[in-house]
RNA sequence: GGCCUGUUGGUGAAGCGGUCAACACAUAUGCCUUUCACGCAUACAUUCAUGGGUUCAAAUCCCGUACAGGUCACCA
């Protein structure tokens, strides 16, 4: 009795051999330098701003060389499998505009070194497994999780080093005969792998973003196929599918960072060559006093549910994102305001190394800016595909207006100092509602007057200015030019300087009088120029607002 | 407890042995302005977690300490 007969007791069925799989799944033929990258999520739960930041390095540094980014759904762990998070993925990916060049999803497979599903590739990690124990690498382990359990707690209890090693590995030395019978019995068990690291002995391991790092050998038998599904485990899946699937650079979250002893000792059994490796930080909130990894349970801005439904643009997120990942994409972007994102030359090496703070404030900054420089018509487009999905009666007033609302996104926009009001989708109506007589009409709010508070005086104002001086058809220079005369009939100062010279002459000045103009037309002390909103009001509205008061 | 990594202003950070420690966001003030915003200007780390060492010279190199994060699952 041999190894190979401890193989095809267990794995009876599979027939191919590594060879076979060498050949299905060649050596791409990419150009020099090209990169092959996979986004490789669990649908454990919904895409968050970490799985983002590693889908947009990924298709960065796939884009950029001229090489393939594809996607794997790294679905191994049925138990904790969330319905939905697949379709998110898929969603939030098409969202952004990363378009992956290989993919599995609702039954459509494109790219040549698929399953691109891990479940569906389970005959292919069996026969890596399988050739692993003909070769004597790899043994049925039949310990129960509860004697594991009590391994870890008498070495922790002994403060001895954690893990199933040396002469805790109780049935790596099992007799194949026994471990046939055991098989055959039906006795559950786990295969591990054979290590045969020494601990004592280091290596140097070239990590692209942090450089030479240096670890101890793995000597730990960790499992690489579990027993109830017979599913493989991260780690071999990682082996397999990222040889197989010929990836050359493996981005990743750094928590991964201590299996690289692990993953090292895989790929030097198999004589493969190891991708490359990044390990990216990991985004850190501050709650109160502490900084801890971002949580998906307690932080809204974890899950990408947030950005999408707030309504940021897709390129400020991922210029955020970009922002954090690379110390100077920021100055780049400030350098090619118009080049596309993945035109930018990803440097591991400016990976920030320690965990980085996400900070809302200047996502809002960077949205400010690129909403500013958009195009009224794409504006529109955008707020209305936004509020399509999330505020339907938006939506509505959005679509029966179109050339209306359009010209009032349009108010101070298109030149060269664009205003920055909006930060995201969903703010925009509260910050233009006044222009909708249906959200006039249905509005709680009451006028607060700020400038003059003698609501007597500014319905006198309002009335003069409306019968004696107000033409649709003005100039924004005559129509300010009447104002000032407005405001000196009413006994306030043409001038700001004028008023600031000698108060005790005055009322007020200009910018009093405008204000109470504005907040009786729009109830709103902030708006953009008057002279806009007015026109776009037009005379007849505004005379009904004034009647209202 | 073992192993790995990190620690520069409120935040992201630049800096990699030699003038005042870039830049961006945030904050504050002023100017401009019909308001807000924009824009412009100014302010904001006597100091780079800490102790020691090397050096004519250290945030930058070395050692220790503290603190923080990651990991040590039949989860990824």
């Amino acid at each position: 009795m041999t190894n190979k007969d401890l193989a095809n007791t267990i794995f009876p069925d599979i027939t191919k051999t590594l060879e076979d799989y060498e050949k299905e799944y060649p050596e791409r033929n990419l150009k020099e330098g090209a990169k092959v990258v996979r986004f490789a999520p669990s649908p454990t739960g919904f895409m968050h701003i970490g799985n983002m930041m590693s889908a947009v390095i990924n298709y960065v540094l796939a884009k950029k060389s001229g090489g393939v980014f594809f996607v794997r759904n790294e679905d191994t762990d049925s138990a904790r499998t969330v319905e939905g998070a697949v379709d998110f993925i898929h969603e939030t990916l098409k969202h952004y505009g990363i378009y992956p060049d290989e993919y599995e999803y609702k039954g459509e497979t494109v790219g040549n070194y698929g399953p691109y599903i891990q479940s569906e590739r389970k005959e292919i990690y069996q026969a890596f497994v399988k050739h692993l124990i003909e070769i004597g690498r790899a043994y049925p382990c039949f310990m129960s999780k509860e004697e594991v359990d009590e391994i870890r707690e008498n070495q922790a209890a002994m403060k001895k080093r954690i893990g199933i090693y040396g002469r805790y590995a109780r049935y790596r030395n099992l007799s194949v005969e026994e471990a046939i019978e055991r098989v055959k019995r039906g006795d559950e068990y786990v295969i591990r792998f054979k290590s045969e690291g020494d601990f004592d002995k280091k290596f140097v391991f070239e990590e692209l973003n942090k450089g030479k790092m240096e670890f101890p050998e793995n000597d730990l038998d960790f499992p690489i196929m579990k027993s109830e599904d017979n599913l493989p485990t991260y780690h071999f899946a990682h082996l397999v599918d990222d040889h197989l699937m010929r990836t050359t650079h493996v981005v990743r979250g750094e928590e991964w960072i201590s299996s690289v002893p692990v993953h090292y000792e895989l790929f030097k059994t198999f004589g493969f060559k190891m991708p490359k490796y990044i390990h990216n930080t990991l985004i850190l909130k501050k709650d109160g006093d502490t900084i801890r990894k971002i949580s998906k349970r307690k932080d809204p801005e974890a899950l990408m549910f947030f950005y999408v439904e707030k309504g940021y643009p897709a390129l400020a997120v991922i210029d955020a994102v970009l922002t954090i990942a690379n110390s100077n994409y920021e100055e780049w972007r400030t350098a090619h305001p118009e080049t596309p994102f993945y035109e930018f030359e990803f440097n591991p090496k400016k990976m920030s190394a320690s965990g980085a703070l996400f900070d809302l404030d200047k996502l809002d900054n960077i949205s400010k800016n690129i909403i500013s420089k958009m195009k009224a018509k794409d504006l529109y487009e955008e707020l209305l595909a936004w509020a399509r999905k999330y505020d339907a009666d938006f939506a509505a007033l959005l679509e029966k207006n179109g050339d209306y609302v359009t010209s009032i996104l349009n108010v101070e926009r298109e030149q060269k100092k664009p205003r920055k009001d909006f930060a995201h989708y969903s703010e925009i109506k509260d910050k233009i509602w006044y222009m909708f007589d249906e959200l006039w009409n249905t509005s709680e709010k009451g006028y607060v007057f700020q400038t003059i508070s003698d609501e007597n005086e500014v319905r006198s104002i309002g009335e003069k200015y409306l019968n004696d001086y107000y033409n649709e058809s003005d100039d924004k220079d005559t129509w300010f030019a009447k104002i000032k005369d407005l405001a000196e009939n009413f006994g306030y100062a043409r001038e700001v300087k004028e008023f600031k010279e000698d108060p005790s002459k005055f009322k007020g000045h200009v910018g009093d009088v405008s204000t109470a103009l504005r907040i009786l037309f729009t109830k709103e002390s902030m708006t953009p120029d008057l002279y806009e909103i007015m026109k776009l009001l037009g005379k007849d509205r505004l005379t009904k607002r004034l009647e209202e008061l």
